[in-house]
DNA sequence: TTGCCTGCAAATCCTTTGCATACTG
DNA sequence: CAGTATGCAAAGGATTTGCAGGCAA
């Protein structure tokens, strides 16, 4: 299932690619790779490190992270959020929209999405003229572990 | 209104200051009256240069003003938003809770709230047993302007 | 073979910190 | 007068850029 769907993404990304004038490389396939399949939530270095880890034999830099995000981003094919506390972090952006739910404790998120407030915005950005883009609601929180822990510690 | 306001605020901060052993000096004065009056949406460097405008012969450097709002946004006096493209901004923190309409064009703010928004945020924190903190959400869009400056460009 | 990509290291940007002096209480 | 705050400049951390060699097309 993934796998289809994956591929799918993966030709969109060759077809951008070349539109591009780029090339096709390992490293930009398994950027791509790695942030649809860990369906996770990375700082640059993160996901740099994770990469170094799963394919040892790649040679791969931080800064061809950096500029790869930076095109997914603008393609669309990565998002990211920024919260104040544990820095930017990107995730695969071909998902269906949705929030998240931060644990200020521990950085830990939570997806979500809830069509009520996804409405009120369009709403809110109508009365106000504006042409909406996108939005982007972070809830802060302390999660449900990190409350325990809380407790024991005092 | 505001001048009463505002003292009421200026009283609070003398008490924090005083509360934690610090001293009340010109600069830290003129940084919260700034981001009170100008009820405005500012980046450390843009409210250093408007000081600097505004008070000539004031000397003030940057790092104080780092400082300041570090200590007011842990004191609450002042809050900060980061939105992915025009950095880091900080606003008074007294108000009323609000979220903010952003322009991906100029960077424009406008600031709204809404209860069927706000209540709908509690639930789902609830739902994943997180305890709420906070929230912050940016809608971003093309204000009217803007809408219409870019018709003329093309 | 051409010219984009890469890793590396240097450069840049934003923020914080160390220090000597200035000022508050 | 003691001890904090300041401005400045240097240090830090994160991201971007320049460059020489490597690889895709």
């Amino acid at each position: 299932m993934d796998k289809a769907n994956y591929n799918e993404i993966l030709n969109r990304f060759k077809v951008l690619i070349k539109e591009n004038g780029m090339k096709y490389t390992k490293q930009r396939e398994v950027i791509l790779e790695t942030l649809f399949f860990s369906n996770n939530h990375f700082t640059p270095e993160s996901l740099y490190l994770l990469i170094k880890d799963n394919y040892p034999k790649l040679n791969i830099g931080i800064a061809t992270v950096y500029r790869t995000l930076n095109f997914l981003e603008e393609s669309e094919l990565a998002t990211s959020i920024s919260f104040g506390m544990h820095g930017k972090k990107y995730e695969f952006g071909g998902k269906e929209h949705h929030d998240h739910l931060i644990c200020k404790e521990c950085g830990d998120i939570i997806e979500f999405l809830d069509d009520i407030i996804e409405s009120r915005q369009e709403e809110i950005a109508k009365k106000h003229n504006y042409k909406i883009q996108s939005h982007n609601m972070q809830i802060f929180g302390v999660c449900p572990k990190c409350q325990k822990n809380k407790k024991f510690k005092g």
